[in-house]
Parts: structure tokens; C-alpha cells; sequence
DNA sequence: CAACCAGTTATTTTT
DNA sequence: TAACTGGTTG
């Protein structure tokens, strides 16, 4: 243990040493916080502390799978195995599996995730009646969200007429009854969803002394990693387990709290001293990961930020190169750019792909990234967007096995009584889900036992669905013999599934099997993993319950070369020695949806400042001039973020893709357009779409005004005649309408218009870019 | 009941 | 642009 401990400088040394009572640490970005972390509980450990009363709740399942395994390569294999070490969600779910029936709920209860979610909400505002448009699934689901993360039960919501006012004034009066008919469909069908795993631990422990007594003297030291995302059904939780003992360790960096749309409450950390007596601070800012100009340029722009706690990160590190900035026309040269830039390093510095980090704001994002390290040959792979787990033949499969072990998994019954298509269809399922309803059983039930019911459907369909019965039925036996594997094998054949998929022979179907090969093949992973581990019984609840709560990070397999591509959330907690940011643009990032307040603006300051320190060399910045967003050409500015950066650590880098793309500047190179020969035609006739320079002479043919719309194919539509735009002359934007060109300014390529707009007011814009029309 | 087509909608981030 | 919805037809 003294070998480890001798790593640590002595900022860390002393969190990791101090083992009693309430403590908090606050860890700068690339300050070294997991290994405190990992050496903290090795330490704890070979100070004779039983592995099992101590509880470490991370931010990942794969963060708690790395830490353990370096714990187990400090204290032996054996003795970290009983560390209780998860996400908050996981931990919980399987406390709550332990405790169901005190809740009422089966200890095997179906997870339901966020698809199931949206499509059990979406057919209660359907059955309901509620207008869809005004009732937004996705909006009604967020709301119910953070009730259960700020613990407004039903009965809570039904008490306080503020929260009814309050919806009622959003034009959604109903939102409470959709609340309860949620609840009580997801309890029905034996079903949590992720805001429950917490909501009903809460409930747990509170409604019942013994059950909290119990995990208070199990948990008798507690850690919680980035503390600074934690919600307020977390904060509760942490509280009510650390009351007794107060070892409570949290671990987080204010600064990089990004989790406020989903309920995180950065006031957790910010107050975290006040909620214990005395409590220990301690504060890692020396930085092990980044240059001095990374660091320096991140710390210079959560200086902006107003809410924060007193930390002042350094580095020791060389000064390193200053951050790149690039501009490109378009998104697709974006892309380009980055690729090119990739395999350029690449080749200099003898590289290897996974040095390189692409980070985005929104997934939307990756698709011209993708094209461009295509072309170029490099291997990339995507993290997060839509997770392995919820691609549709996955989730068909995993239904099957959820029907199984809850066969009152309303969603899951939902989703296969019809796939592969055995002739029941919607009609006869709405039947079955308003009888269910009426008797209060499950539409398994009503299945079952039709003919008790009162629900009229013609003998044919009568049939269909008790072979259905049966089918599920008869996979519930095998589950009693066969393992997960096994079992998975023999439903996707008996189902139908692999027929269904296997019958077109499109690249699309082969995919799909693919995916349901590599889902058995995991399968079989976990069957011979459970093997080695005795406390588990390798179920098919425990594999689907770890299926429910795995993170697209968290199936890292493969360790192929290749860049990584993924959101900026999703990178917190990594580090690379190249890193993109990319579309950095003004309504995009900072999002169009995340400056209306200042809390919002700091939030997304901060998430900028968590994309800067995950590079360790080099960072570079891009944005694009125009970008496609929903299938249109949009026109963009530049984030504010780069402009609040201390420009001593940027090099603002023109690239020579961008002069390819302009005519402008290709006409002053080759000489064959000279531009202040080109005469602007004061004529009322309509101008030229000019996307194409040789194009065959009936394109030239004088143009219907509706087909005047200058749309941009690819980048570079630059209009030449605009350079010969004077005061005074009417324009038609294509986004802020017609407009009055009030001052003309700057030279050459970068001649600009200050045009003030009938209804967007005074904007600047780069002539070489703006598609305008001058109608006057 | 299934298959096909046209029209609409969405892009913030995820355990 | 692409995915999804709802309506119509067979």
C-alpha cells in the first residue's frame, strides 16, 4: 500500500488517508480524482475495513468496473469482489429487488427505459383523447421526470394546487391524470422506470425504519463520484444512508456539472458544507493532463461563469501549442477539415487513430464527420446515439425475454404480440388493453382467460391469441432449465424473429441479424461470466436488468484502432491526446434552447469547458459558416465561446480548403474572372441561380420568380455580382427577408454589408456567404 | 389485417 | 434528411 500511496502528491495523500466523518473533495479537471478515489478504498481496506460495508456510487457502470479492477490489482481479486460499487441506478435496483415486495412490486420487475416510457404515455394521452399536439409525449414524459427526481408522488402533485396551476397555465390541465394513469399502468405491469429506481429507494426508506437501519449499518462508509451530478432523489438517498455513521466521502468538480436537464442540482455541491458538521475540504488543482495553454484557455472561460466554487486549476506540463481555431463554409467542410487535419498528424507524429477525440454537441452532428474520415480511410467509431440496446430488433428480442420472467410487462407485450406478424392486430389489441383496464389485470390475463371476459373478438383471432399465450408460455418453462443463452436461441427461432428478419434479402435484414448474432453472442459472454462469479445466479432478470441499465460506453468492446466520436456528455470522465470540438456556432453550441437564462448560458459555458480538458496535446476548435440543420442550408456565426477565450491561447488558422471553395479568391488566382469587371445589372430581371459555373445553355432560360430561391447544393454558393452592392440597394435574404444594405465595409474577400432587415433588425453579413437577392 | 404511400416532424444533452 | 405517423387500398 506505502507503494501507492508514495504516487500521490500531497493534495491527494490527504483525501485519500482521511477515512472518518463527512469530506468533500474538489477535483479539477485531469487532477488525478479517480485515483484518489481507487487507492482511497484500497487504503480503507488495508486498514482492516470490511469491503462490505463500504457503498461507491459512480457516475458510469464502466467507471465502477475500472475502478474496481484497479482496486482488485491493489488488494487481491477476492476482497474487492464485495465491494458494492454501481451507478446509483444499478446499486439501487438491486436493493430494490432485495425489497420488492415490501413496495408491491415482484422482485423481478421489468426496467423500463426511456423508448418504453415514451410509448406507454403516448397511448395513455392517446386513449385518453388529449390532443397530441398540445400533450408532447417527450415534454409530458420530462415533466413527469422530475417530479419523481424532485419526489412529487401523485398524491403529492393532487395536494399542491401550485404544481396543478402551474400545468393548467402550460395548457395542460391533464398532465396530473396522465401522471397517475403513468404510475399506475408502470406498477401494474410490474415495471420501474430510471426516475422510480430512485423514487421508490426513497419511498423505501423512509416508509420503512428497519429497511433503512439495515443499509445504514451495511453501508458504514459511503463515496459518491461527480457529486456535482447528482439530483435531488440522489441527494435524499446519499443523506438518509450517511445519517448514521457520517463517513460520507463526495467526490466532484462544480465546474464541470452538466446534468441540469435531467434533474442535476449543482447546489448538491455547492452546499454540500452545510449539510454535515464538520465537514473536511479538500482541493486538487494541479491539472496532470493538459498543456499550460489548455488549462489557461479553459480557466479563462469558466471565469465567465458567475456561480462556481473558489478552485484554482495549474498545470506543471509544457506550455504546449495554442488551440487551434478553424473556420470552414460548411459543415461538409468541416468535416473535411478535421479528417484531412487527423491524417495529416497522423502521418507527422506517427499517430495512431484512437489519439483522437471528435466531440459534438448534438449526435445530429456526426454525419458529416462520418462522411469525411470515410473518405480518408479513417476508422472511427460512434459512442452513444442510439445505444446497441434499443435497436429495434435488439429491443424485439429482449421483449421476448422480458414477457418471460414479467409477463405483465405491458410495453414488451405491446411491442411482440405482433411481431413477426401473426394476424393480431391494433384493433384487437386496444380491446384487450380496455378490458385489462376495466378488470384491472394485465392484458396477459385477459389473454389468458378470454373467454371470462367480455371481450368480443371472432374465434379466429381467439386462437391467435392463445397461441400466443402458449408461445410465451412455453419459453417460461425452458427458462426453468435453460441458461440465458440457450433460452435467447430457441425464442428468436420459435418466435419467428430470425425468419422475419432473414426473409428480405436487404443489406438493412443482414444488419439485423448481425445485431441479434453479436446480442446471443453477449449472452454467451455473460453465461460464462456468471460462471466464475459465485453470489450471482446468472438469471435471465440479472442479464436483463444489466441490459437495461448499460451505457453505449459501457460495451466497449473490441480494442480496435479508431477515433472516437461522441457527444461532449458522453466524454466527461475521458481524456485524449487530440481533441476536436466541432460546430462551435452560435445557437448550436451554445444551444439555440440553452440561452434564455443565465443558469442555462453557464451550463453550457461549462460543458464547452469539459470538452477543452479532455485534450491532453493539442485542442482544436471548428465552426462552420453554414450548416445543414433539418435539411436546410442555415447560416451560422461563430460561438461566443471562442471569443471568450484569452486569445493569447488561440491560433486562429485559415485553411486552404476554404480559399478553394471561393471563387473569389480562385478568380484572383487564376485569372480567368477578373471581379470588378463583373457588372451588377441594375435590371429588374431576376438574377441567375449561380450554383454550377457551366451549365448548359436552356438553364440559362430567364427563371420563374418562384424558382429564384438561391438553394445551395454543396458549399461555395457565392454570389460574385453582390460584391457590387452599393448603399441604398434592396435585398431579399433567404432567412431575414428583405432588407435596406445601410454601410458597405472591408476589402476583397472579406467585403461585408450592414443591412438592416424589415424584421430581424441590423445584421452584418459577409458578402462572399450571404445568399442575397437584390430586388431594388 | 397488412402493405404502401404521402405528409409531417424533429435536434440538446442520458442513467 | 430521415424517421415516424396516419390514411388508404388490397
Amino acid at each position: 500500500m506505502e507503494k501507492y500511496l508514495s504516487q500521490l502528491n500531497d493534495a491527494q495523500l490527504e483525501p485519500t488517508i482521511q477515512i472518518d466523518g463527512p469530506m468533500i473533495v474538489i477535483a479539477g479537471a485531469g487532477s488525478g480524482k479517480t485515483r484518489v478515489l481507487t487507492y482511497r478504498i484500497a487504503y480503507m481496506m488495508s486498514k482492516g475495513i470490511d469491503p462490505f460495508n463500504i457503498l461507491s456510487l459512480t457516475f458510469t457502470n464502466k467507471a465502477a468496473r475500472e475502478m474496481k479492477e484497479r482496486i482488485a490489482t491493489i488488494v487481491g481479486a477476492s476482497e474487492a469482489k464485495n465491494l458494492w460499487m454501481g451507478t446509483f441506478h444499478s446499486v439501487f435496483a438491486k436493493i430494490l429487488r432485495i425489497e420488492a415486495d415490501r413496495l408491491g412490486y415482484p422482485s423481478n420487475f421489468t426496467i423500463y427505459d426511456t423508448q418504453d416510457s415514451d410509448r406507454l404515455i403516448a397511448s395513455i394521452i392517446k386513449e385518453m383523447s388529449l390532443d397530441k399536439d398540445i400533450y408532447k409525449y417527450k415534454q409530458v414524459r420530462s415533466r413527469i421526470s422530475s417530479y419523481k427526481n424532485s419526489l412529487i408522488t401523485v398524491r403529492a402533485y393532487f395536494q399542491n394546487p401550485e404544481l396543478k396551476e402551474a400545468d393548467a397555465m402550460a395548457r395542460r390541465p391533464r398532465m396530473g391524470d396522465i401522471y397517475k394513469e403513468y404510475v399506475e399502468r408502470c406498477f401494474k405491469a410490474g415495471a420501474m422506470d430510471f426516475d422510480d429506481l430512485l423514487l421508490k429507494t426513497n419511498e423505501l426508506l423512509t416508509r420503512f425504519p428497519e429497511v433503512l437501519a439495515k443499509y445504514q449499518n451495511r453501508f458504514k462508509y459511503i463515496l459518491v463520484d461527480e457529486y456535482q451530478d447528482t439530483n435531488h432523489s440522489q441527494y435524499l438517498i446519499v443523506r438518509a444512508l450517511s445519517d448514521k455513521f457520517q463517513n460520507i466521502c463526495v467526490v466532484g468538480d462544480d465546474a464541470q456539472s452538466i446534468y441540469a436537464f435531467r434533474g442535476a442540482n449543482i447546489n448538491n455541491i455547492l452546499n454540500f458544507q452545510k449539510d454535515y458538521d464538520d465537514v473536511k475540504v479538500f482541493r486538487l488543482e494541479q491539472n496532470y493532463r493538459s498543456t499550460k495553454n489548455i488549462v489557461n484557455a479553459a480557466n479563462s472561460i469558466i471565469d465567465k461563469n458567475q456561480t462556481k466554487l473558489d478552485k484554482i486549476v495549474w498545470t506543471a506540463n509544457d506550455e504546449g501549442d495554442k488551440i487551434k481555431v478553424n473556420r470552414s463554409l460548411t459543415d461538409g467542410d468541416e468535416g473535411r477539415y478535421v479528417a484531412s487535419t487527423i491524417w495529416e498528424s497522423k502521418m507527422n507524429h506517427q499517430l495512431k487513430n484512437s489519439d483522437f477525440a471528435i466531440l459534438y454537441r448534438t449526435n445530429a452532428q456526426s454525419r458529416a464527420i462520418e462522411d469525411a474520415l470515410r473518405k480518408r480511410d479513417i476508422k472511427y467509431r460512434i459512442y452513444g446515439g442510439l445505444s446497441f440496446y434499443q435497436r429495434k430488433e435488439i429491443k424485439d428480442v429482449l421483449s421476448y425475454l422480458r414477457l418471460i420472467i414479467n409477463p405483465a410487462d405491458e410495453e414488451a407485450l405491446k411491442r411482440v404480440i405482433n411481431f413477426p406478424p401473426r394476424g393480431i392486430g391494433q384493433t384487437t389489441v386496444d380491446k384487450l388493453i380496455v378490458s385489462a383496464n376495466g378488470y384491472n389485470r394485465t392484458i396477459f390475463e385477459v389473454m389468458k382467460h378470454i373467454d371470462k371476459t367480455d371481450v368480443k373478438v371472432n374465434s379466429g383471432t381467439k386462437t391467435k391469441l392463445q397461441n400466443f399465450v402458449t408461445l410465451i408460455e412455453s419459453f417460461q418453462v425452458l427458462n426453468q432449465t435453460a441458461d440465458v443463452f440457450e433460452l435467447a436461441e430457441h425464442v428468436t427461432r420459435t418466435s419467428g424473429l430470425i425468419r422475419e428478419f432473414n426473409k428480405d434479402g436487404t443489406p438493412e435484414g443482414v444488419t439485423r441479424m448481425e445485431n441479434i448474432e453479436e446480442l446471443l453472442n453477449g449472452m454467451k459472454d455473460f453465461v460464462e461470466g456468471q460462471k466464475e462469479i459465485a453470489d450471482t445466479t446468472g438469471s435471465l432478470a440479472e442479464f436483463l436488468e444489466d441490459v437495461a441499465l448499460a451505457t453505449d460506453l459501457d460495451a466497449d468492446k473490441g480494442d480496435a484502432d479508431h477515433v472516437a466520436l461522441m457527444t461532449i456528455h458522453l466524454a466527461k470522465g475521458l481524456e485524449f491526446p487530440y481533441v476536436f470540438i466541432v460546430g462551435l456556432e452560435e445557437d448550436l453550441f451554445p444551444s439555440a434552447m440553452s440561452m434564455n437564462t443565465r443558469s442555462e448560458l453557464e451550463e453550457e459555458r461549462r460543458l464547452f469547458y469539459v470538452a477543452l480538458t479532455r485534450a491532453e496535446k493539442q485542442a482544436y476548435l471548428t465552426y462552420a459558416l453554414s450548416r445543414y440543420r433539418w435539411g436546410k442550408l442555415i447560416d451560422s456565426e461563430p460561438s461566443r465561446f471562442i471569443e471568450e477565450i484569452d486569445e493569447q491561447y488561440l491560433d486562429i488558422v485559415t485553411p486552404i480548403e476554404e480559399r478553394r471553395f471561393n471563387p473569389m479568391l480562385d478568380a484572383d488566382i487564376f485569372g480567368d474572372v477578373e471581379p470588378n469587371k463583373i457588372r451588377y445589372k441594375p435590371a429588374k430581371q431576376p438574377v441567375l441561380k449561380k450554383s454550377g459555373t457551366k451549365k448548359s445553355p436552356e438553364k440559362f432560360k430567364v427563371t420563374t420568380p418562384k424558382n429564384l430561391k438561391p438553394v445551395a447544393k454543396t458549399g461555395g454558393n457565392t454570389n460574385l455580382f453582390d460584391s457590387k452592392l452599393v448603399v441604398g440597394n434592396i435585398v431579399k435574404h433567404i432567412r431575414f427577408g428583405t432588407g435596406e444594405v445601410m454601410k458597405i465595409e472591408g476589402a476583397g474577400a472579406d467585403i461585408k454589408a450592414e443591412i438592416n432587415f424589415q424584421h430581424g433588425g441590423v445584421k452584418k453579413l459577409l458578402l462572399r456567404f450571404a445568399k442575397l437577392e437584390v430586388v431594388g
